[in-house]
RNA sequence: GGCGGCGUAGCCAAGUGGCCAAGGCGGAGGUCUGCAAAACCUCUAUUCAGCGGUUCGAAUCCGCUCGCCGCCUCCA
């Protein structure tokens, strides 16, 4: 399996620290406000990735933590009248519910700034008695001069760096490039007690606190939004090499943007969709199937059109869960329904998972599985056509289909529809039946009534050799 | 200014040295069907922004030109 790392800026053989372990983590998100579909193309990306790996046998420890104390959260609690802690609160709770809209799968840890304070204060004790680190009134900083490696993952170039700057110089810093590892507190901040006197951190060191502590002083993989290079993942190495002596992460991995029309999507640009808004008019597994055709590096631009493509191309896998449920019930969604495949669905696993060994490339491993779609409908039309010997083979190819699905996180849930009330369910069957034997006595008009009728409550009937089969999706 | 990416069919999008350039959406024709729906079959890029070069061979490597975008500041 190939990774494309970052920090070297090529595709790696992937090779665990720990053989048949794998160690990641994952920047998270801020939580001061709902989060937009950029958020949720990291959060897929890496969905799938952790998915990935889990299916290829590795023992994954995931960990995604949440940012709950920075400067903007302390602005935008003070404008709402609220306390940092209780407006960070909701907004992981909302966090939380569009995740899980999003069948995006809950990490393993999910740990919050705010509860791993002493950690990051240790780690800064630690840079500081290296050497790598100075106290100016009660801030504290990091000496960028004295980590050479510096600019490595980011490829800048410290000279240039400083040539460009463009923030405000701080005449306290000895350098301008020294990043804060912890701020004094302002009145009526939250803060916290540390060796340099009350203050809070600084964003970078929580991340290099909180992975370390998790998931050890060295460990796989480190992943984000590709804003993240620099100066974030950069400064996160600088303080967790620096601190212990040891290499950080093997492997770097960064996704592209989502841009709303030709510009990319930021708050700071004023131009963000809240996932809110989006699952409100596509179903999560359109949204996935359309970020899923792009590579995870690439940017996406985001359109309604784009989205009810994805939905459309949906409905090419939907009809086999019916078919092949109504066969053998269960078949679809049990992991221990070990149904021999043909070898044609066979072979187009292996493709899917070479596509998947290769960085990832879900666009050409749903290639895969929109080519095994075809095949397992070609069975379905066999076995509809009265050719019960197409019947294992159907079964076993739609079985093999579901499961690849689900290792991108489609059709998670075997049968995928709303909930049909029971009274509901009585009057469609009745009117089917109805129309059944209207059909049997030839009565075409009766039937097409009935048909319209029935389109009228969202049900679609399809006419098939061995009867007819209904489908109800909502109204 | 520095660093990086992109430009492939009507639209979206894989492919980064060599079988006919994946797949999806859309479109055209056909099979099946009482009608229909779904599905299946066939077709829909002699060509990969343009121009030069390297090579037996390039969408893929190199150079130049044009166009678009990102990072260098909080940002997934």
């Amino acid at each position: 399996m190939k990774i494309y790392n970052t920090l070297t800026r090529t595709k790696e053989e992937f090779v665990p620290l720990t053989p048949g372990e794998v160690r990641m983590y994952v920047c998270g998100v801020t939580v001061y406000d709902l989060c937009h579909i950029g958020h949720a193309r990291s959060a897929i990306a890496f969905d799938v990735i952790r998915r990935y790996l889990h299916y290829k046998g590795y023992r994954v420890t995931f960990v995604r933590n949440f940012t709950d104390v920075d400067d903007k959260i302390i602005r935008r609690a003070a404008e709402e009248g609220v306390g940092a802690l209780q407006m960070s609160d909701r907004y992981i709770r909302e966090f939380r519910e569009d995740m899980a809209a999003l069948g995006v799968l809950p990490a393993h840890v999910e740990p919050k700034a705010t509860e791993h304070i002493a950690e990051m204060i240790a780690l800064i004790e630690r840079l500081v008695a290296g050497g790598f680190a100075y106290a100016v009134d009660g801030d504290v900083y990091f000496e960028i001069r004295r980590f050479p490696a510096y600019g490595r993952l980011s490829r800048k170039n410290l000279e240039e760096l400083l040539a460009g700057a463009r923030v405000e110089v701080d005449e306290r810093k000895r350098d301008p490039r020294d990043f804060a590892l912890w701020k004094a507190a302002k009145p009526g901040e939250p803060a916290w007690p540390s060796p340099w006197g009350a203050g809070r951190p600084g964003w970078h060191i929580e991340c290099s606190a909180m992975s370390m502590h998790y998931l050890g002083e060295s460990f796989d993989i480190h992943g984000g939004g590709e804003d993240l290079i620099f100066p974030h993942h950069e400064c996160e190495i600088a303080q967790s090499e620096a601190g212990t002596g040891k290499p950080f992460v093997r492997y770097w991995i960064h996704n592209g943007f989502v841009n709303l029309g030709a510009e990319k999507m930021s708050k700071s640009l004023g131009n963000v969709l809240a996932i809110r808004e989006v699952v409100k008019r596509h179903a999560p597994d359109a949204l996935r199937l359309w970020m899923l055709g792009t590579h995870y590096r690439n940017p996406i631009e985001w359109s309604e059109e784009r989205a009810q493509e994805a939905a459309r191309a949906l409905e090419r896998f939907r009809p086999l869960i019916a078919d092949a449920d109504r066969l053998a019930p269960g078949v679809i969604g049990s992991r221990d329904a070990a149904l021999d495949a043909p070898s044609d669905a066979t072979a187009l696993r292996s493709r899917f998972e070479a596509a998947m060994d290769d960085d990832f490339n879900t666009a050409e491993a749903l290639a895969a599985l929109f080519d095994l779609a075809r095949v397992v409908h070609a069975y379905r039309n066999a076995v509809a056509h009265g050719d019960d010997s197409a019947r294992a083979a159907f079964l076993g190819g739609a079985s093999e289909l579901f499961a690849l699905l689900r290792v991108l996180g489609l059709f998670e849930v075997a049968t995928t529809h709303p909930v049909l009330l029971p009274e509901l369910r009585g009057h469609i069957e009745k009117l089917v039946a109805e129309r059944d034997a209207a059909r049997k006595s030839r009565d075409w008009t009766r039937a097409d009534q009935l048909r319209t009728q029935l389109k009228e409550l969202g049900v679609t009937v399809e006419d098939t050799p061995s009867g007819s089969v209904w489908t109800w999706r909502g109204v």
